[in-house]
DNA sequence: TATGAATGAGCTTTCATTCAT
DNA sequence: TATGAATGAAAGCTCATTCAT
């Protein structure tokens, strides 16, 4: 009976009402989450979803935890230093285009970190290893001389990060607005030629 | 009588309201924001409240307006165009330093500005209006050579409008980030000399 | 000061505010009525209405008085036996025409007085005077030969109460089932030739 | 499971909130018509009746069916046309003394139909067709001999409809009138010896 | 494992009434 | 005498959660 299959079933289930809580953060916000809207777009019951999850924290728990580990993908990059922050932001500008809820949903945990501790814990984790991730590879470029040499590496991360989350994960008008910040962003460190 | 104070009367009721729901907007977001607990902060009964806005969503509206008015005056300095652009920035870090909550308003407005039109309006607007005037200043600093002519003064205006929307509005763990955040877009605006 | 005047701009105020609750209450029934909307349209706040009314249920009670006295004028014929019979019908048909907000509020009170023992003896007592009057009338018709000697007038007096009560004070479709109802009873009563 | 029995549960549980909710506007009219007390006369919370019907107006248009149907019942019967009269009769009468709660409604709907167009219809189409049963009678009645030649068919109709919506719906003093008012009524149409 | 049914607690809004002026 | 302002009490409705099946 605790087959593997039966447990796979279960996290099946969960993954699909995450999944679908996902949906609805992006598009009501944390304001307009309803359980009932989450199941039904799971097309369970809404008891179904508490038989997965005690309670409505849980599954913004378990939304918080997806969110994070989706976004921690783009950080994995291989390469020159250079060539890695390059494709740090060209896998930042596929994830807007292919998946924007994610970045919605980002910006709501974003406001909530403000009130929920749990969410405070895990946000602001995945942003410093985030900002650490960045940082280091200023710091390494400027050593083997592929970049200049960063005169207050820290502050070169934390604005690539303010940069990347305002545009991304704030509606600034229309979508060109993104592109251009991201161009300039990559002008400004000296990954861009013109 | 029919007094100016009269009308000074309501008006400053109104404003009371205004301030305490943005305090609870600030501080439990839109998703925790209670009519009772307004009212009750600005020590008045609920109904009371509704004499003054007739719906929960017009007090809204009021505090939509406050914030935009609020934040706007920021945009009005003078001087010399380094001078502006730096004073700009002085104003900003003033406002995050003394009135934190309206950048926690700000960032609320912004995620609700994707799915409320009528935040949407107000809100990009003054966003537009931001970005203009920093555009300008990049503009006219490049042509009486207090600043470097600048490439793509759009890509340069989105990357401050971003990155300062970034720093404030959303929580990046210690308040340091914030600080050097502002510094390194100054520098990259070649407007600190370190 | 407390000249007849006053004591008549009180009753002045009254009068109209019993007038403005009579409107309203013949255009939303009591289920709708607002002591609001009855004093805006009257002209005047609210709480005038409750300086010169203590309680929803005294205008009420107003009201009630009024509609009664209205009611009771159209009692008040004379002439021959038949003639006053016709002269009561066609005091009401002309009251239907010209006031039919009076049968709008009797058939509120109507229903009212089942519920509250102040409705229920002020108007239980006006039908019966009523009722009273129209069968002293059939009686006496039936003594001086003007009318056929009523077999049963208590219960011809009921009919003709609860006909003319039931086509003035419900709406039973286009107006001219209320002119065909009264002709008919007419008819039944010998007051008609064809 | 899918079993009939699952159904005629849903509709056993509408059927007692209509009931509840009949005898809530029984006892005090649409103005004094609150869910909780209906919901509580059910034995359930009103969240339950909310589960069942989406909002009271929906409640009340179940009521409004529930009386109207309850209503037409009285108008099937069968026999020569005098005894079918005489039973339409002698069923209000029966419906009167058992289930007086049903005029009591249907009163509170006569005057609700004056502001309610989804009332107006139903209401009126159901006094429209009992107008049409009792004319057609009166005529077939008159042509087989059972019953005078009716002179004006549709204004005795409206005057039935008017005498028995007066007196069964309207308060109109002590029970005896109701009595009286029927047995009047009779007489007038000769089915009555006396 | 899954659900229909049920509910307590709470939300926004309304309204008759009061009170200081 | 008249009012703007304020309020307590409630109303309709919603929602996360529970429970019997």
């Amino acid at each position: 009976m605790a087959s593997p299959e039966a447990s796979s079933r279960t996290a099946e289930r969960q993954s699909s009402l995450v999944r679908a809580a996902y949906g609805e953060i992006a598009e009501h916000g944390f304001e307009g989450l309803r359980t009932r809207e989450v199941a039904s777009a799971a097309g369970v019951n809404v008891a179904t979803l508490h038989y997965y999850f005690p309670s409505k924290e849980a599954l913004i728990a378990a939304v918080l935890a997806h969110a994070m580990q989706r976004f921690r993908s783009t950080l994995n990059v291989s390469g020159s230093v250079a060539e890695q922050l390059r494709k740090h932001f060209d896998g930042l500008r596929r994830l807007v285009r292919d998946e924007p809820e994610l970045f919605a949903v980002m910006g709501e945990l974003a406001l909530r970190s403000a009130r929920d501790p749990t969410v405070r814990d895990l946000f602001q984790q995945t942003v410093d290893v985030w900002r650490r991730v960045i940082r280091g590879l200023l710091v390494k470029g400027g050593k083997d001389g592929s970049l200049p040499v960063p005169r207050d590496p820290d502050a070169q991360a934390s604005l690539v990060v303010a940069a990347v989350m305002g545009a991304s994960m704030m509606p600034l008008g229309r979508p060109a607005r993104l592109t251009e910040t991201f161009r300039e962003l990559e002008r400004s460190l000296n990954l861009r030629a013109n």
